[in-house]
DNA sequence: TCGGTTCAGAGTATT
DNA sequence: TCTGAACCGA
């Protein structure tokens, strides 16, 4: 019977799939079909009951990943996929919290923030604590916040050595504290707080470990500190952990990731079976060529080579343009081509490296009159009425919610103002109570206003008892007068429409997934009573914040950051803004084993890519409104000549980007002619121009500036970063 | 309470 | 250059 289940897969798909339950590392490279070796690992052990549904846990980073490992199992097996524990770090914490929130120490009822949420309960602290928020940020200290919770760490747990610092975990302590008084957590926390309930609660801690034979971990390469931990406890001795993951696709050092928990687990777990899936089922030849030849330039690997049955296909095209205005023309000819040539827009992918970028391209594209779709914006439960809407339902549940208290009391208007609100605050620091419960504390017109907002939640609170949640969500939406508030405002019918779309959203949550799946959960474990369904909506709205913008079903060009199109993958794929600077970014310079993570990103960017490949860069670009000249990323340079198509004149070899090439006498026009540098005549120096200094190498000027013996130039090294020189000092050479 | 002005900052992002 | 946030005046 397994037999159809293992059919197509190849001999190392195979061995990952069938190993037995000991701790495993499987290295699955960039479209070796991991996703599918994961699903199929459960799907086996269930067939061959060596693991019920209910003896799996299987934890990844993204609810889109959760949810595609749900589909695709239940298309392997005639299980029930629903009560199973298939989630994302943060659902799962979440859904062992509410089961053991007295454990815990949680409310029942205790809501989760999200950053923004979290960045507005950080400034209401530091504003009621009279803290200076210049000398001391709020971004700063949530960073501050989140990274300690990453890595474990309690306020009295982070290492002080300098007052700045101090200050801050005296802030730490407080914000948990005023969490705590609250009854909310922030995404951290969730994961911080589950790992405490286990370490803490033996009970507890062992009936999980007994109860998941099989940890199976996807984008291991992703994992924090505070998560592999997580695992590591809930592991126990027992469990068998089948971690997969690809140290060449890490690219989220910045947020905390720790790729060195995969040599980590390889030591601590002695794990005996390390399988690398190198075969690759995406790209032609030349395409993988590419990414192997340039991830080599790495040294800190576990080691991998990609190679695929097919042939080597399509040259990859490199392109040259003298600006990036210039770049987005050519980009938007050769999209018409593909398109000419019967391609669908959506196997097309425009990538970049920062979102700025994508302005000069969507600027061509839209007078070109080609549809295309900007990943990443604002999603659904983001929006400022949908947040407006939930703030309302969270006091409903929970009173002691100051966050959403403070977000709609005066919102629509209702004649409370900042004097009022102070006033409020100050009682409520004064007894010790929420925001909500200290209304009395304010007397006259203000104070009657207040206790009229009280009363309406109240009043909502109770009315909506018993009724479904929909009807719930149309109450607040109508009562609270959030909907006649935009229906007269001239451009809010869109935001009237997004709030009818809520009270959609909540019915779909009722009648789907989410609320039976969270219930049926909690209920398996026997510790609480079920959650309401408001409950379980308000955790779904800040566990999972929906699709980022519409537009979809329409056939359009796809255009994205590098990190967004990570597991995704394409016909053809343009890699764009191939500069020094830009890619590798200049601030990535500054980190530790910032270029090499620099030269993943530009891995994962090339392996999105079936059959076609374009790479381009500009010699110059705007760029905070300055032009800016910027040499060819080096990245380029460490990709087989071979397999690379110029379609540009190739410039001499060494000579990086001769910005202006056309002032050397002799000189080849390029195709593509440059925005005319400003020739400024200094010195005999000119912007544009590439020079060669003993210490830094060969670079751009992109500024004169003085004259006689205070004549300087700014140039741009590229890696070395941009320089300003005293010409009367430097010693340059024309290169 | 709104609307305009000013100012700083400008990298990637899920939960 | 452009954006978002903070601030100030009506």
């Amino acid at each position: 019977m397994s037999d159809r289940l293992l059919a197509g897969l190849n001999d190392k798909q195979l061995a990952a799939v069938t190993l037995p339950a000991q701790p495993a590392l499987i290295l699955a490279g960039a479209g070796s079909g991991k996703t599918r070796v994961l699903t199929t690992r459960i799907a086996w052990l269930i067939q061959t009951h060596q693991a019920s549904p209910q003896g799996i846990l299987a934890v990844t980073f993204t609810n889109k990943a959760a949810k595609e490992m749900v589909a695709r199992l239940g298309a392997m097996l005639p299980i029930n996929t629903r009560g199973m524990w298939i989630g994302t770090f943060h659902g799962l914490c979440n859904r062992l919290l509410r089961a053991h929130h007295r454990d815990a120490g949680l409310p029942q009822t205790f809501q989760i923030l999200d950053t923004a949420d979290q960045l507005s309960a950080i400034k209401r602290l530091l504003k009621g604590a009279g803290i200076d928020d210049e000398k001391y940020p709020p971004r700063n200290l949530q960073a501050f916040i989140n990274g300690a919770k990453e890595s474990g760490l309690r306020a009295g747990s982070v290492e002080v050595d300098d007052p700045y610092t101090r200050k801050f975990v005296e802030l730490y302590a407080m914000y948990d504290a005023q969490c705590q008084r609250e009854g909310v957590v922030d995404f951290a926390e969730l994961l911080l707080r589950c790992y405490e309930l286990l370490a803490r609660n033996e009970p507890t801690r062992r009936h999980y470990q007994q109860r998941f034979g099989h940890i199976l971990v996807d984008e291991f390469q992703d994992t924090n500190t505070l998560q592999y931990k997580w695992l590591k406890l809930l592991a126990g001795s027992h469990a068998a952990i089948f971690a997969v993951g690809d140290d060449d696709q890490s690219i989220y050092a910045f947020r905390g990731a720790n790729v060195g928990n995969m040599a980590d687990f390889e030591r601590e777990f002695r794990v005996a079976n390390v399988i690398r899936l190198e075969q690759n089922y995406r790209s032609h030849g030349n395409i993988l060529d590419a990414a192997n030849a340039l991830i080599r330039h790495n040294a800190r690997r576990l080691g991998k080579n990609l190679w695929t049955a097919e042939g080597t296909g399509e040259p990859v095209r490199v392109f040259e343009a003298g600006s990036d205005g210039l770049e987005a023309a050519w980009l938007v000819d050769e999209v018409k081509s593909l398109i000419a040539d019967g391609l669908a827009r959506r196997e097309v992918a425009v990538l970049y490296r920062s979102n700025a970028q994508s302005r000069v391209i969507e600027h061509a594209l839209f007078n070109a009159g080609i549809a295309y779709r900007v990943y990443g914006g604002l999603r659904f439960f983001e929006r400022a009425e949908v947040k407006h809407a939930l703030a309302y339902l969270r006091l409903i549940e929970n009173p002691a919610d100051d966050t959403a208290f403070l977000r709609v009391v005066n919102f629509p208007p209702r004649g409370i103002g900042a004097r009022t609100l102070e006033q409020l605050q100050d009682a409520a620091k004064a007894g010790g109570h929420s925001l909500c419960a200290a209304v009395g504390g304010v007397a006259g017109k203000a104070g009657a206003n207040l206790a009229a907002f009280v009363g309406l939640i109240d009043s909502l609170r109770f009315e909506t008892a018993n009724l479904p949640l929909a009807e719930i969500v149309e109450a607040v939406i109508d009562r609270s007068g959030l909907v006649a508030h935009y229906r007269a405002e001239r451009e809010g019918q869109e935001r009237v429409e997004n709030l009818e779309e809520l009270v959609n959203a909540a019915a779909a949550f009722v009648a789907e997934d989410g609320y039976a799946q969270d219930a049926s959960g909690t209920q398996a474990d026997g510790a609480a009573g079920l959650p309401s369904p408001l409950a379980g909506f308000l955790s779904h709205a800040s566990l999972e914040a929906g699709e980022n913008q519409a537009a979809e079903g329409q056939d359009a060009l796809q255009l994205m950051t590098v990190h967004a199109a990570k597991g995704l993958e394409f016909h053809a794929v343009f890699i764009t803004g191939l500069e020094e600077g830009l890619f590798p970014h200049e601030n990535s310079m500054q980190e530790l084993d910032g270029l090499e993570e620099e030269r993943r990103l530009m891995y994962v960017a090339i392996t999105r890519a079936r059959r076609r490949l374009y790479l381009s860069f500009a010699q110059s670009r705007m760029l905070h409104g300055q032009t800016r000249y910027g040499i060819r990323s080096r990245f380029i340079g460490e990709l087989p000549e071979g397999g690379l198509k110029w379609l540009t004149p190739r410039l001499r070899e060494g000579a990086g980007l001769r910005l202006g090439g056309w002032h050397d006498a002799g000189g080849a026009p390029p195709a593509a002619p440059a925005a005319t540098p400003s020739s400024q005549h200094t010195s005999g120096y000119r912007i544009g121009q590439t020079v060669r200094h003993a210490r830094f190498g060969e670079g751009v000027i992109i500024r004169l500036e003085g004259s006689g013996t205070d004549a300087r130039a700014k140039i741009n090294f590229g890696a070395q970063g941009v320089k300003e020189l005293l010409l009367s000092i430097a010693r340059l050479e024309a290169a």
